[in-house]
Parts: structure tokens; sequence; C-alpha cells
DNA sequence: TATAAAAGTTAGACTAATCTAACAAATAAG
DNA sequence: CTTATTTGTTAGATTAGTCTAACTTTTATA
């Protein structure tokens, strides 16, 4: 059983080397930084984690999770996931509040509430901030966003989350009729002055590449899924 | 802030005086054995929270809540409860599984989600174990439970909960039609051999007082509202 | 390539929660 | 009412996770 800290070195582990331009391994400083500890900490906590055969690394060098280390990283995402999902569609929290609460629950240990969560919540694949959720097996679609903006003419593709978190932003949102699952039609992208215009549910809007950059989405007929916990080297 | 564990000392001190025969004061040593600590730990514990003003005590003597420690051991119970009744109706969890899993969930910090939990929830008023659920301001219905072996004849109540979770016991409780939120009528009661006539959607079937009296049970008209956070002296 | 800067490690200290063992006070029993 | 038993307290040690300050190794750069 891992207690609650040895959890979180082992997410941000992941979240440093995984879903930061795949990287295979972080830094003590890297990692003390991201976690808000002395890197004097990370380095014990790293010691203790090598020993259980979490992770790996050299002396003075960097670390990286092993194929155990890297289950248990992934469970526990998956956890924050469905909990803000939860929070989210569930529970009428906002974007940017469900972020915190799921940082306390994602601790919670019952893989039977797991299952049960993800079962009641239908099995969604991604989270409000459109991240995939890993599935039981540790599996998960698509490991890098792809934005509105990178979007190519014509197609037909899903909002599944927000990279703003602001009230204007959110707000605006709204306006547009765009929300979580929305379907979004590209109709054109004016090369002029780089709008972008939308068809949702009917309703036709333009919006700016900057708005565009912070709709995260899913295109139709890709995001395949992939094997998140590969081989640890 | 309290801790995960200051939290359960406040909870078992409250299990030990109001729920217990409603005693105002509970011993070093009988909080230490509910607690599953040494008696030294729970000592060392309560000078803390004497500190804080959330118990009294004087030394050698017996321990008793503040106003202020009473509330928040109340808050505690009020998260566990409503944990365990999302657990029981929204992930199908069986009674005797939710203990375990809502004493980790009642430690989340976080006013908004106990609120729109019980709103979520529709504001419970019983777990599945029929213990009382307080409310926001920390007022529950009655303390004591009710069961269905203590109705008289030709009354009408409400089963909301049982108080044993074996196996075979809760096969029975299907049988004979019952479960969370099933209205029952009182029949009649044989005076020669104890049997319990009882109607549950039409059906009529008779128990035994062994069976009755562990179904947990609110009667009609009764069971007003009561201020649990008394004064604390 | 020598040296300055960055990155990583070690040693020693602190806090919270726990323990054991020894001791002190209160209560119960004869 | 004296003594034995129960109950409660103190002292000192331990573990997990954190810190600061000093030190070492690696990397970058002048």
């Amino acid at each position: 059983m891992l207690s609650y800290t040895e959890e979180n070195y082992l997410k941000g582990l992941l979240q440093l080397t995984q879903e930061r331009g795949n990287k295979t391994d972080a830094g003590t400083n890297e990692l003390a930084a991201h976690l808000k500890v002395k890197p004097a900490t990370a380095n014990d906590m790293l010691k203790k984690l090598k020993e259980k055969k979490l992770i790996e690394y050299e002396k003075y060098g960097k670390s990286s999770l092993t194929k155990e280390g890297r289950k248990k990283a992934i469970e526990v995402v998956r956890k924050h996931r469905l909990w803000e999902t939860f929070l989210f569609e569930k529970l009428a929290f906002s974007w940017d509040e469900v972020h915190e609460v799921a940082e306390q629950l994602e601790h919670i240990q019952s893989p039977k509430l797991v299952d049960k969560l993800d079962e009641f919540l239908n099995f969604p694949a991604f989270d409000p901030h459109g991240d995939a959720i890993p599935n039981k097996k540790g599996e998960m679609k698509q490991l890098s966003k792809r934005t509105l903006d990178e979007e190519e003419a014509g197609q037909l593709c899903t909002m599944i989350g927000v990279k703003d978190n602001s009230a204007a932003f959110l707000k605006y949102v709204d306006q547009v009729g765009l929300g979580i699952k929305k379907k979004i039609k590209i109709i054109a992208k004016q090369p002029y002055d780089e709008l972008i215009e939308i068809e949702v549910e009917g309703r036709r809007s333009s919006v700016s590449p900057k708005f565009a950059s912070n709709i995260v989405i899913v295109s139709e007929n890709k995001g395949g899924t992939k094997n998140a916990a590969r081989k640890s080297h």
C-alpha cells in the first residue's frame, strides 16, 4: 500500500515525463519544483521509491518510472480524472473547481469504488479539461491535446474540455453554444484574419485563434486507444 | 484546519458520548480502545485538542466536547453518512461495504462538495444503516434507532436501514420485498408466537422478532428534527 | 579546458502521530 | 480504611515527511 505522498511523487513523475513531450525521465529539482517541496525532500523520497522498485535512477542522474511505478501512477491519474468528471457532471462543479477537490479524492483506497464510479459515469474517455482518462487496464486515448485552432476546415470534432478557466472565457464558450460533448463543424478558416467559422447545433459563429486554442477537442475518426503503460526501458 | 487524525478523535468522542446512552464525557482508555490506539497516544492528542479548545477535561478526569468540538465532530459524521448514502444508492455498494470507504471519504476537505453531494442525494435524512444524517446546520432527526419489532400493530412506518449485514439476513430482506425507503404496515403482532405480520407493497409476510429487530425504521408522524449541537455544559 | 553555475546529495533538525515502559492518581474491594 | 486494581500520565524512542545549510558532482560556458 502506497502512502498519499508516495502516490503524489509517482504521479508527478508521470506528468513530468509521459505528458510533457514524452521524455522518459525527470530531474530531482524539476520534480521537487513540480511537487512544491525542496530538492532534499524529493531526493529522500526518490531513494525510498527506488528501494520499492517503483522508479529507477543512477546517483546524480535522472529518474524514471519502472513498469510497476508507471502502473501505480496511472491508477492515480485515472482516479483523479474520474473524480473530476464526477464533480463536473454530477455535482455541477465548474471547470476550475474540480482539480483541487480531485487532488484529495484521488487518494481514496478502494478498487471497487473506482470501478463503480467509472461505471456510474458511463466509462468516460475524457475529463472536463479534455485529458484522457485511463481505463481499468491503464489504456487511454491519445496523449496530446488537440485544440480547435489545430483542426482543418471541413472537419467534424467534439469538444472535450477547456484550457482557460477564466470567467470571461467560460461565458464566451456559453455564448457560442459550446460545452462538453458538443459537436463542432469547422466551416472555414479565413486566411485574411485567421478567424475560424464553426457550427454548433446548427448555429454558426466566428471565433478567434486565441479562443479556439483554449477549446480542447477530439476529431472524429481519430484518437484510437493507445497503451499508456509501455515498457519502462 | 483539522488533521485527519484530529477529526477521528473528535468523531470518536462524539460516538462515545452522545450516541451511546447520552453520556457527556468519555475516559482516555475508553477512547483509546475505540480508536485502536494506546492510552498514551490518546492522552497526547487529548492535550492537543484541549489546547485548541475543542474538548474540555481536568487532569485525570474524563473528556467532553466543547461546542466548537461538537460542531466539527458532527460535520465529520454528516460527511460519513452522506458518503455512505452515495455509495449505497448511486454506486450500488452493499450495506456492509459502505462504512470502510466512507471512513476515508469523510475526511475530504471541501464545504462545497458536502453541500453539493447532499443536494445530489436529495437531502437524505438517514443513511443505509438507519442512522440520522445531520443537515447543514448540524441538526438531525431522532438519535436512537427504532426497529421494526418495537412498532405497534396498525402503524405505518418506513424502512431506513439494517443492523445485520450478513448475506443470509440481506437475502431474507429481499425475499419479503423489503428495502430502503419501503413502506411497511404492521398488520398484527401475534401474542402466541410473537410473529409480526407486515404488508409491503400489498404483499403480506410474517417475520420473527429476531428478524424485525434488525430492520431499522422511522414511524410516520414521528421523528421530528432535534438539534444535536446542544450546549457543552 | 578551467571554472562558474546548475543540479543533486548528505547531515542534522523539526513536527505529528505513534509506541513501550515506568509511574501516579482515582476507584473499588475486602 | 487500607490495599489492589483500574485508569490516566510522563518520559523517551520511532517513523514519515519535511526543512536548512553545507557539500559534491555534472554541465555549460568563457
